[in-house]
DNA sequence: AATGCTCCAGCTGAGC
DNA sequence: GCTCAGCTGGAGCATT
């Protein structure tokens, strides 16, 4: 019998080389776990901190995949009226955009359908609107999506709770047009394979 | 010996307690799985639509803990540079509000250090904006943030992409004050008990 | 528009009813973890109790499969000599039957490869036995296979310590044949699909 | 204000440090995937070598207290009549004997209670007892377990199916005598914290 | 009682 | 089309 080849031998090799690769790796698990501790001991948020490193760690396209999840899950939010005061952010605006319908007739809709909330809108304090007005952006929301308004056209600025009212009537709306699933509800493109693109980073 | 005290007949019994309910437990994850298969084929993103129903199931401290947590991990982000693009959220800046320091005063050190921006500010298009616009935006957060400015104060508009960057110059600053780790950077109450909550609800 | 067409009223729709079902499936937990609780308090070990519930609930197939693999395991953690005290299970040994090669010959090579252990098996106390008799019982064991012994030709009874040690030499012999990997240190049949199995139980 | 005592740079210097010990680990887990791929090329059974990893790099205190739960496990199966075959380990065995009463008396209880399995036992075929032979094995356990026999004298040899009937009988009178929960069906040592063992090791 | 860690199972995406 | 591995989320357990 060979000395090398056999099954037994090789059993206890490949036995002890993942022991020896599993011990490297509980040693660096213990000093990340570490490096944690100091961090909380310093006053830093562990949790918040351990996000940060998972979003430092993305590669692109897991960074674009979770943008778009994020940013269809605000859609589906804004439609079920759950934004409790978080406006749509950035990225769900650019999601909705693409059809730009007659940009100039739209400006004459703006006009029409929401004439000059900016006006109010001139004074950001926080609290001092009530259940009405936050009723009367949603339902503008609605109208202006009907009306053909873009979600970039919000009337209000940001820091305004009107806002994501206004977003909720939006999206409702875009969302009952009788059409199935509207198109920036759905996900696009196939998360393409990156192992590659994450050894070149 | 007796017939319902003994070990043996009460293991039996559990264990088939166990099974009855684990059972039903079983049926219900296939009828959830199944919902999400339809919704799939009817269109919706699953992924998005799970992290909805995740959002609606929370308690109210639920969402308060992580309110905070995605708030504190912005200004992580921000101090660090990695907000590429999408800006502070509301609930991050009226974290960093508290100390409202002289507002008086700030509003003098505001037309100073951010003299204009609104005029080109007026212009929301994406990608107009060179590195150096960006940079310098970053800079004048530094300034702004020296100078006693709110993180409300940032001059730039929703949309804009400077508004991120200014965002980021400004939480960089306030963490580099001086101070071990700002009070805003830090997790603040223990979140409450609220077995009870989730009963009500 | 239509009413229950719409894609906003379907979202609500699938939202609501997988918030139902989710906490049926909730309370459904709850009351097993009470189960649990309760088999605490009477004394029984919950984590044996737990995997007591998952025998139980096993599929036929799920069952072959875990036996197979335990089957396996304990070849190789023979064979590399980690068997420490415990014996083969019978699961194991038949697995190692299959090839029975040439019984007759067998048995004159069981008389003289081990001729009497049975006379000093007769004590099965156990610590009486040195690490050499141990180790006399490894090699026997691999001396025993070359001689084509099968494995339940195991000179030494149940309880006896040279029993795994025994095991421990001809697993090792065994897989140290100058074959790449035996057959019996191979995972065998595909694990069908019992889905239909699963419902039939 | 100084250059290495700010927050912004702490936190930086916090993240980075995380990120290249996380991208040390991820490559020693590629390195470990890869052992397991090449052992499975080789013929091994994977899932079989884990266990084996698991079992090499578990501490003294571990494996005892895995050790300990299987063997209630087993004892639980054993008086639930599932035991389908596998007859208790020695580890099983070894936990019910602490009470040794009187072993003179047991060993004239042995002789009436169980008087000669032992010449049936010489055939240690499978496949050859009937169901009824297999319920007088149980009954006989029970009756043992009553006349005070311990669990280590289970009149039949490894490999006969009817040692597990014996062996459940024995279990369920043990655990139905009575007493709220046997000694041997419960948890005996806390297993205590092997930090420091774990580096002895 | 609350929190952090560890383990496990279910789900998702790739691959033959 | 089905299986497979990776992974994320949740549950249990130990700790303070």
């Amino acid at each position: 019998m060979s000395s090398t080849s056999e099954a037994s031998g090789a059993l206890r090799s490949l036995k002890e080389r993942i022991i020896r690769l599993e011990e490297d790796k509980r040693a660096l698990q213990a000093d990340i776990k570490e490096v944690y501790l100091e961090a909380k001991a310093s006053g830093f948020d562990t949790k918040a901190l351990r996000l940060v490193v998972k979003r430092a760690m993305e590669t692109t396209s897991e960074a674009a995949a979770r943008r778009e999840t994020q940013a269809i899950a605000e859609l589906y939010l804004a439609s079920l009226g759950m934004l409790d005061g978080t406006p749509l952010g950035d990225a769900t605006r650019e999601r909705m955009m693409p059809p730009p319908p007659e940009p100039e007739k739209n400006d004459e809709g703006d006009d029409g359908g929401a004439p000059a909330p900016d006006s109010e809108a001139e004074e950001p304090q926080r609290g001092t609107f009530s259940d009405q007005d936050i009723s009367e952006a949603r339902g503008r929301g609605e109208q202006d999506c009907a009306a053909g308004k873009r979600i970039i056209d919000n009337p209000y600025v940001a820091g305004d709770p009107r806002r994501a009212a206004w977003d909720e009537g939006h999206c409702r709306r875009s969302g009952s047009d009788g059409m199935e699933v509207p198109e920036a509800w759905r996900r696009r493109q196939k998360p393409k394979a990156d192992t590659a693109a994450k050894e070149a980073a």
